[in-house]
RNA sequence: GUGCCUGUAGCUCAGUGGAUAGAGCGUCUGGCUCCGGACCAGAAGGCCGCAGGUUCGACUCCUGUCAGGCACACCA
């Protein structure tokens, strides 16, 4: 925020400590009963050799008082500084009108590319609970680093190769319908996936059989690619209906089997690199001096795994895209994973082995357990996104039955709970599922901050004077519309941390703040007021504060109704 | 067994080494002659897992320990 800049300059002239380290220091008071912004000066005391109550009184007497700040008081080692409120309500609602929707947004990234991995559900298996999270924080973080002026490519790789497609056209070949797999594919899909499952306990040659036919797939047989190729289809059509719901977009959708015709000449690479060694009939990376278990590149049947895989598609993503930084947003079940082969390509001598990131998110399980598609015990994203659509369909039917396109806004309202639900907090965080908390919409939840949003709204609507991006700061001055202000003045910083932690409920948990403080005035002012420059002054950080709602709820891919 | 992650209010969680540890849910109480009550206000509820250490100062950093989760080569 500017005034914390300029004030940890005059801190920095006073002090000749560093005007960054002073910045660091400069801290929020525990209660704005003792200010607004404080500096301790504990950590002064000891180079200065002084009492830092002292050293307080010292600073406070001689620094040359800008002027957004009031007064100056000391308490303890603490130096309080008091905004003039009516200078920051003028400087930070200016800067917002301004800005409008840019507000928060930077040229940081200079066009920089990021790479971001996510969502990448596997074909032909339902998407559940579980896929969301990879989608929603992936989908947040293209929104953050865009908006800092990075060049994103969001790619989707997608599990679409491998033994399971074997046992599929296995269970096809035996027992499927054409008819349901039309219908409901994923379905119908999932079904012939644990049916062969049960049947293949009876009868083992069943496996033998899927091997076959995914040996097949990999020899580039007709019959056998040309099924691959319809269940790929089917599939992709479903998750597109999923990502369209979502809002979700990606700028690739290059799979695993993309990479397919890629990996030899990453093999060879490691040969040459002297990296490969064989154990046990199989070719892997030693790791052992970095304590970690061998990387798997060829099993011992010849064929590739996940690693070599990983492996060939950072380096076609370089080559390609000549990324920053490539983020991974994968559960951090696959940490170690990551850390063998980026060790790998650590290894193999590409310079760039520091701007892999994997980005990990904690599992979501059922009280009965973890999610297992095999065992049935799976909850289908649909099925929750449709309940939350209904849910809140039923409440604006109680609430606010004269809304027109009651649907779409349901859409909006029920879809953003579920997204948000799973952005507020901190990604490692495990989540148990729980309809009874995805679908509540009181407190720190979507709805609430979409609520605000459109209580702002309609109150711009029905105002009887018109904002005209003149800003009276005069006016502005109550403790409600300080701690409005001072959160929308925070915002940009929001952002930016949210970008540097890769952490999307940075943002999420500042947009709950306005929203809490934009209540809080709206209860204690009351905006469409007789005195026709008050209403101004009000409007115009009734207006303001939507407008950054606004922009934090899309950081998150969530949509702001204008009524619900 | 080894490594990584997580332990903060009944529950879900915030908390760049700084002042009296904060929200939401749930519970109890109060609030629309007034811009939208999906709201607001108040109450109750805490050895910040435990023990040491570093520091003027530790929920925060270090060490140890306990508990839970995850991972530990032919799945992804």
């Amino acid at each position: 925020m500017i005034f914390d800049i300029q004030l940890a300059e005059e801190l920095s002239a006073i002090t000749h400590l560093p005007a960054q380290e002073i910045s660091d220091m400069l801290e929020i008071p525990p209660d704005r009963q003792l200010g607004d912004r404080a500096f301790p000066c504990f950590k002064l005391a000891k180079t200065m050799r002084k009492n830092p109550q002292f050293i307080a009184q010292e600073i406070a007497d001689n620094i040359k008082k800008p002027n957004f700040i009031e007064r100056i008081e000391t308490k303890g080692a603490y130096v309080n500084f008091f905004f003039n409120r009516a200078v920051l309500a003028q400087t930070v609602l200016e800067d917002i009108l301004n800005k409008g929707e840019h507000y928060g947004s930077s040229d940081k990234g200079n066009g920089s590319v990021v790479c971001i991995d996510f969502s990448a559900p596997n074909i032909a298996k339902p998407f559940h609970i579980g896929h969301l999270r990879s989608t929603v924080i992936g989908n947040s973080l293209y929104k953050i680093y865009e908006f800092l002026g990075y060049k994103c490519i969001g790619i989707n790789h997608l599990g679409d190769w491998g033994t399971q497609f074997g046992k599929l056209i296995t269970a096809y070949k035996h027992w499927g319908i054409k008819d349901d797999l039309e219908k409901e594919p994923i379905k119908a899909l999932l079904d012939i996936y644990v049916r062969f499952h049960d049947e293949a306990e009876k009868d083992p040659s069943l496996e033998d059989e899927a091997r076959l036919w995914f040996k097949r797939m990999e020899d580039g047989d007709e019959e056998a690619l040309s099924l691959w190729r319809w269940f790929k289809d089917l599939s992709l059509r479903e998750f597109n209906k999923i990502y369209d719901m979502l809002g979700v977009k990606f700028d690739y959708y290059t799979g695993e089997s993309f990479y397919n015709d890629k990996m030899d000449r990453v093999v060879e690479l490691l040969q040459e690199k002297g990296l490969l060694t064989e154990s046990q009939g199989a070719l892997v990376v030693d790791l052992s001096q970095y304590d970690m278990p061998p990387c798997m590149i060829k099993k011992t049947d010849g064929t590739t795994l996940y690693a070599t895989r990983d492996i060939t598609a950072a380096i076609y993503r370089k080559e390609t895209f000549d990324f920053d930084k490539c983020l991974y947003v994968v559960a951090y079940q696959q940490d170690l994973h990551f850390r063998q082969w980026f060790k790998v390509i650590e290894l193999m001598g590409f310079d760039w082995y520091d701007k892999l990131f994997h980005v990990p998110f904690g599992m979501v399980s059922m009280e009965e357990g973890t999610l297992s598609t095999r065992k049935g015990r799976v909850v289908f994203l649909e099925d929750v996104l449709q309940k939350a659509v209904d849910r809140t369909l039923d409440i604006i039917k109680e609430k606010n039955p004269g809304l027109e396109n009651k649907e779409d806004v349901a859409k909006q309202v029920g879809i953003g709970a579920v997204v948000f639900h799973d952005l507020i907090n901190n990604r490692i965080k495990d989540i148990v599922f729980s309809w009874d908390q995805v679908l509540n919409f009181d407190g720190e939840t979507g709805p609430y901050v979409q609520y605000a949003h459109a209580r702002a709204m309609s109150i711009l609507a029905k105002a009887t004077q018109t904002i005209n991006g003149e800003v009276v700061g005069d006016l502005l001055t109550e403790d409600e519309a300080l701690e409005l202000i001072d959160l929308l003045a925070r915002f940009p910083e929001a952002i930016e941390a949210a970008c540097q932690a890769n952490e999307p409920s940075i943002v999420a948990r500042h947009t709950i703040d306005i929203a809490q403080a934009f209540n809080k005035f709206y209860k204690n002012h009351m905006v469409i007021v007789d005195d026709d420059e008050l209403q101004k002054a009000r409007l115009t950080l009734v207006y303001a504060t939507a407008q950054v709602i606004r922009i934090g709820l899309s950081l998150l891919g969530i949509q702001a109704p204008a009524k619900m």
